[in-house]
DNA sequence: TTATTGCGGACCATTTTAGTCCTCTTTAAA
DNA sequence: TTTAAAGAGGACTAAAATGGTCCGCAATAA
C-alpha cells in the first residue's frame, strides 16, 4: 500500500513534540511518555536519528537528544530517510545493478521520473509544516510548499 | 524506503507489454517469456489485475488477457492498487480507527494531505506515459502530467 | 562515587512478501 | 465428442522485513 514503516511514523510524532521548544534537549523516556510509544522503540527511532544528523544527544545525566537543525530545515524526506534509507519507489532508483531485469525494463526511466518528483515533494515538507494544526480556515488547511511535477530536467537515471 | 512492492513493479512492466497492442489478447505465458518473469509470478499479478478490473481475461483455448482500458485510462494508481490496496502512506489513511495512537495523533492531518498529493499524483500517470521512452530530446525528457502541490481543498480526512 | 542518560548491537516474534503448485472450469478446435 | 490450451481460485512455503525488547558499555552531572 506504498506505506512508510511505523518507525518512520513515530520518528514524525516524536520530532513533531520536540519541535515545540526546538531548543530545548528532551530524554528519551520523557518523549515516550508524551508520544504515548514504548520506552524503547523512542529509544531505536532517535538513534536512528542521531546516525542521519537530525538530532543531536548529549549523554550522561541531564543529557537528552536535540533537533540539529530548526523545524523548517528538517524535511520529511530527511526523517523517512533516516529509518529507511532514500525514498526509492522502485529498486533501481536506489541502485541500478541491483535489479535483475534492468537491462531489458522499459519503463525504468519514468520511474527515475516519478520517483524524484516525489522525492522532491517530501523534501519539500518540513517539520514545522507538520506542527501546524489543520483547520479548516477560510483558504483551506494547506501544507506550504511549490508545486511539484513530473517534469525533471536533462539528467536521466537518479 | 517507501517502495511499492515486487508485485506492483512485475504489474507494470507487463502491462507495459500489454500497451504495445492495446486491444490485443496476451496469453499469461508468452507475457511471462517477454517480460523475462517467472510463469507463475506473472499468473498471479494478471489474476490481482483481473480482479481490480484493470486487465480482463478470457478463458479456454486462445485465451488470454486483455487491457480493460485505454492505456490512457490506466493509471499507475489503480495499478498499485491492485496489487497492493489503495495508497496509504500511514495507517490513519486507509482506516483512521485503526491505529492506536489516532486520538493523540497531532500530525495526522497534515499527513492526510501528503497522501492526498502523492495519491493525485500517481492517479495523473498512465499506462500510456509510462510506455514512452524517456529520451535526451531538446526540451528533455518528460512524463506529462498535471502539476501536483500539497495544498488540498477544504475536505479533510481522506 | 553514583545515578542518569545515551550507544551499540544482539535478539526474537510476527508479519509481509514472493514465488510455486495443484485442482477445477472454460472454451476452441480437431 | 474429445482433447488441449488457457484462466480461476486458493493453499502452501521460504525468505525477508518489521517491530519491539533487552543487555552491557560509555559518558557526564551532581
Ligand atoms: S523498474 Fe525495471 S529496472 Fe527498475 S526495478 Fe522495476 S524492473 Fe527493475
Ligand atoms: S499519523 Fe498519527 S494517526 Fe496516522 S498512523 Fe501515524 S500515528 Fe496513527
Amino acid at each position: 500500500m506504498l506505506r512508510i514503516s511505523k518507525l518512520s511514523d513515530y520518528a514524525i510524532i516524536i520530532l513533531g513534540h520536540m519541535a515545540k521548544a526546538p531548543s530545548q534537549t528532551f530524554a528519551a523516556n520523557d518523549l515516550a511518555g508524551s508520544a504515548g510509544i514504548g520506552g524503547p522503540t523512542v529509544s531505536k527511532v532517535l538513534k536512528a536519528l542521531v546516525k542521519a544528523h537530525v538530532v543531536r544527544s548529549t549523554r550522561g545525566a541531564k543529557g537528552g537528544y536535540q533537533l540539529a537543525q530548526t523545524p523548517e530545515k528538517t524535511s520529511i524526506a530527511s526523517i523517512i530517510a533516516a529509518l529507511e534509507g532514500p525514498i526509492a519507489l522502485t529498486e533501481c532508483s536506489i541502485d541500478l545493478n541491483h535489479c535483475e531485469q534492468a537491462s531489458s525494463c522499459n519503463v525504468r526511466g519514468n520511474w527515475s521520473v516519478i520517483n524524484r518528483a516525489i522525492r522532491t515533494a517530501l523534501e519539500a515538507v518540513t517539520l514545522a509544516d507538520m506542527a501546524i494544526t489543520p483547520t479548516m480556515g477560510s483558504d483551506g488547511f494547506h501544507i506550504p510548499v511549490k508545486d511539484i511535477t513530473f517534469q525533471p530536467r536533462r539528467n536521466p537515471e537518479q
